[in-house]
Formats: C-alpha cells, structure tokens, sequence
DNA sequence: CAGTGGTCTAGACCACACG
DNA sequence: GTGTGGTCTAGACCACTGA
C-alpha cells in the first residue's frame, strides 16, 4: 500500500546510504528531511532502523555517517570467554574507554544473585569495549570486596574482569547466562553513544568458582551487528 | 538533572501503572498527555518502555491496558526443544494464530543456509504463539520441499515443526542457531500486536538431521519478558 | 561561533475496535 | 459513530561538535 512516508522512506535512505563511501558525511537531518519529503520525526525514526543495523552511525553536534564494515566477532556461547579473548582469537583490535572501578554497596539484586549479606561491600567494574574505535558493548561486573578490591587491579587494567580472575589463579568452572533483548536506558545510551531506545542484547551473568559459589555478577549490553553468538544444541528426546 | 520531561514522566507513569489492577485500562493518550503535562509524541515515547518490559499493552482502537502477571517459559539454551513442549513442561498453556503454509521459492538466504539448488521449491510455516491469549513469539520456518510438503502437514497442525519431525521418525541431532536483538519491522510488529521499533530478541536456527544435512532454516522472534533464555557455560582454558 | 543531532510540542489525519 | 492508538507534520529549543 505505502501510504505511509515511512516506507518509502526507507528505501530512499538505503540508496542513499548504500552509495556513499563509508566514512562520508550524509547531509543534515532538515536537508535530508526536505529533500525526501518527509518531516524530521519520521525520517529521525527511519534513521533508528539504520542505526540499528550498524550502517550509519550518528553524532550529536558532528553528523551522521555511513559506517564501514566492521569486524564481526563471532563467537559460541558453549565456551565463556573474555571479548579480549575473543577478540585475540579472530586478530581483531579491541580496546577499553569509560573505565570505571568503584565500591558500592549491595541492593536488593545482588544480595540474591551473588549471595552475599546485606549491605555486604562490593567492587563494581564498569567499562566500553571498542572496536575500530567504536563502542560495540557495555560491561558492568559486581564481585564481593572479598573477592576483589578495587586496589587489586593492576594500574594497567586493560578491562578483562574474567582473564584478570584467571590470571590470579582462581578457579572458575562455569557461568549461567539469562539472554534477552532491552531498549537502551539513558545511561546505556550515552557510554554506547546510540540514541536512547535502540535496542541492545543483554547477557546477565553468574560466574561460578570451583566450590560453586557465585563470585561475579555481571551484566553485558552488546550492540547488535557487532557480535555474532551462536549456541549448537543437541535435539531432546 | 531531568531537565527532560522524559525522566519525570517514566517516575509518575511508573506509579500510574503500579496502582493499577491488571486488566483495567489507563486514560487514553490526549487525556494521559495533557493530565502529566507533556505531548502526545514524548508521553508515546514513555509508553513504548513500559510495554517493552510487558507492563503495558496497547491495542489501536481500544485502548492501553495495564498486563497482569504472566506465565514466564524458562529454557535452557542447552537442549532443542520446541515452545510447545517447553510449555508442557511448564504446565502452561500455548495456542497458535494467524498459522500460514505455503509453497514458496528459495531465494539467496535459504539457498546458503539450507544448501539446496537455486530455484529449488520451499515449504515456509509461519505462526504466532500466544500465551494467555497474547501473542509472545513470532516462529518461521523454512524447509526444502523433499522433507516436508504443505499437504503432508495434518489438519490439526498445532504449530511445531521440530515436534512434527521428530513424531514423524525424521532423525534429528542437533541445532545451530545466532542470537541477535532487532527492531521489529512493520510485518513482526502487526501480528505480535506490538509497534515498529519495539524490542525483539531474535534467533536464527538451523536444523540438522543424522546425516548432517540442513532440513531446517528458521527464524524466531520473541517479545522480552515472556521467555527466559539462559545458557550454562564452562570456563575455557 | 554556526551547524549538528537530541528532544519536545501542538496539532492533524488515519485505521481500527467497539457499541 | 465515536473514541482509541498509529503515524506524520512543522516548528521550537537544547547540548554538543568542530572550525
């Protein structure tokens, strides 16, 4: 039918995108909007689509431009290992921004998920992970006080919670994962420089060392394009 | 600083919705709008968290309704199993709508993922599960026309494939599937009764049988909230 | 500083649900 | 028909970028 702009829309924008040279400029939001034929909220909301699927990406106050390939990291969820690990894995450049290492105290969630008492202290690690430059994930790992202190990092922390704890000799067996999908919060949205509500793979986690005691909590926001995970399943009887 | 009306808004809808039965509805949106102070555009913008998270519910032409407590599908990522089954072993009840069979040929995509000849004829299954009458996952499958043919499915064809094959004696080992989050496109979003640009989460699966070969390319989009998809990892050296 | 994307407003028209 | 949510418009102000 396309009655509606936003259809055609569509299909304009990916002409448009698909024939300028990654790294260029697309014109400005009220040029594009005239020059389509569309308002700026209904091309703004076409815009999210493209945002989305990692082909454009948009700056506050610089633009918005067409992304290039991008090195996808591919990895299996069978086995838990670090994005450095991964990404050391596929030779891929990886790299740390927004670094964060505090001490807080324990809510409600954490209490539960890492099995710890009230008002138990924790060490909270917050971080973006890079690629090419650019934020592809958001990490946030809570582990007891007892397990590790913000003064334990090493200087040069370079972002791995999971390799740091391995390095150190501890000894870890598995990890559960709840898997699903969120709109980006305002919080997310700005480290991940995306627009609030665009949509973001969520890994919630628990790490567990060898006598089954939670040690880590942590939970992964992944910008979709960026990582390909994949699970193999066998057929149940 | 909220300096944005959105911040505040979240807050006072978040109360609204709290102190309301499940099942009643909410003022419309001229109304809601002009009671919190803010446009229509910004109060819209808002709503689409809530239902995000499935507190909320809107039905064009009949109003937003505030969704009571809803029977969560918990799956380990570990074992194929179909939704009909995972259900069972729940103890909840699924029903399928909008069921669509057809003869379809295979373009690029299922020419790669199923590895069958160029021009080859396809049988495609489509349908919505529903879970308390509200749809919860959008399935489709795609499957060479040697292995299955719309005339072979049974008139009471309840929706699962993967349970069709293995009651039908086919051999089925194992499952490979990429999980990814999207933005619901036009056509997800009318049968799942949700917006364009809502939250999915997304696998990608393909199925193989005994001798290795493809006879299953689907995709499965699901609404956050109503699944909990976990996956146990072993900590690689 | 000028120009960009991010957000918000007020109003309009549409397709749809329900009585 | 009436009222709902779905979409779109035109314009405004803001925070941020970069010369």
């Amino acid at each position: 039918m396309s009655h509606f702009p936003f259809q055609r829309l569509q299909a304009d924008l990916a002409a448009l995108i698909s024939k300028t040279r990654p790294g260029d400029r697309l014109p400005s939001e009220p040029d594009l909007a005239k020059q389509l034929g569309v308002s700026r909220a209904t091309l703004r909301e076409a815009m999210r689509t493209f945002e989305t699927q990692g082909l454009i990406h948009r700056r506050q106050g610089a633009g918005t431009f067409v992304v290039g390939k991008v090195p996808i990291m591919e990895a299996g969820l069978e086995l838990l290992e670090s994005i450095d690990t991964m990404a050391d894995r596929l030779g891929l450049e990886v790299s740390v921004s927004d670094l964060h290492v505090e001490t807080i105290p324990a809510d409600k969630e954490h209490i539960t998920a890492l099995n710890v008492a009230p008002a138990a202290k924790l060490t909270r690690v917050r971080r973006v992970m890079r690629a090419d430059g650019r934020p592809v994930a958001y990490l946030m790992d809570c582990l007891p006080e007892e397990v590790l202190k913000p003064s334990q990092l090493p200087f040069s922390f370079k972002g791995s919670v999971l390799d740091f704890l391995i390095d150190r000799g501890d000894h870890l067996t598995a990890s559960r994962a709840a898997i699903s999908a969120i709109d980006a919060t305002a919080e997310l949205a700005k480290p991940l420089e995306i627009q609030r509500g665009d949509v973001l793979l969520q890994f919630i986690s628990q790490l567990y060392n060898a006598v089954g005691k939670v040690i880590d909590y942590s939970s992964s926001y992944f910008i979709p394009g960026y990582f390909h995970f994949h699970v193999n399943r066998r057929v149940g009887g």
